[in-house]
DNA sequence: ATGTTGATTGGCT
DNA sequence: GCCAATCAACATT
């Protein structure tokens, strides 16, 4: 068991994104595991190219505020943000220090502590324990206390293990889900990345 | 100080 | 397919 490195979160968040894809998302519940296999993610912030559709980038001038500000620190620690009065979001960091690059993760595949997910997504089938990034979120119990949380070692209670590489055959591609207001060409960059035909990928977005 | 919106979900038609 | 839920952050005044 490897926990990813600073370093592996320190590239632009289009290069991360697909890389995560297959790796265990492992959360630390009162000493039990919770985990799953990452199987959906979106890049926001291009290095390379602004990205409107980003937090960073599409308040403040591109300025940091109180809820973005983990996204222009160092990579390698959590940007979880409330949403739609109800709902919380967990992004990685990644990208250069003062750039607003995080990658979001959208879905998982239960494969560890499933009793304990089975009780935080109480009366939902398994297939929709984890097929949304705020489900995955509440059946991992992340919450705003996370933001700002050390991917890289344990002790903030939530990381990420390595797992085998996957064929870039077996990754798809495509826009990125509910940017609404979102401007072209960010609203259409496909800048969302997902193991093809897995049954825990969001919506019915799985071809 | 007030108004608008949202990186969604779940329930109803 | 459509829409309400529910509220913090952000934009505007």
């Amino acid at each position: 068991m490897r926990i990813l490195s600073q370093e592996f979160y320190a590239r632009p968040a289009r290069l991360v994104a697909p890389d995560l894809l297959g790796k265990r998302l492992v959360r630390n519940y009162d000493g039990q595991r919770i985990a799953g296999l990452i199987v959906e993610t979106e890049a926001y912030c291009d290095p390379e190219e602004p990205d409107l559709a980003c937090h960073g980038d599409r308040t403040n001038k591109g300025r940091p505020t109180p809820r973005t500000k983990v996204m222009f620190g160092p990579a390698g620690f959590g940007y979880v943000y409330f949403t739609y009065g109800m709902h919380w979001m967990f992004n990685v960091v990644t990208g250069k220090t003062g750039q607003a690059n995080a990658v979001l993760i959208r879905a998982l595949e239960p494969v560890e502590g499933e009793w304990l997910i089975a009780r935080n997504r109480a009366g939902r089938e398994r297939a929709d324990w984890t097929n949304g990034p705020a489900k995955l979120a509440q059946a991992l119990a992340i919450d705003g206390t996370l933001n700002e949380v050390c991917l890289f070692k344990t002790e903030g209670g939530i990381w990420i293990e390595d797992q085998p590489t996957i064929s870039f055959e077996n990754i798809s591609t495509g826009p990125r889900v509910g940017l609404g207001n979102t401007p072209e060409p960010w609203i259409s960059k496909p800048w969302r990345y997902w193991l093809t035909n897995n049954r825990f990928v969001s919506g019915k977005n799985r071809g």
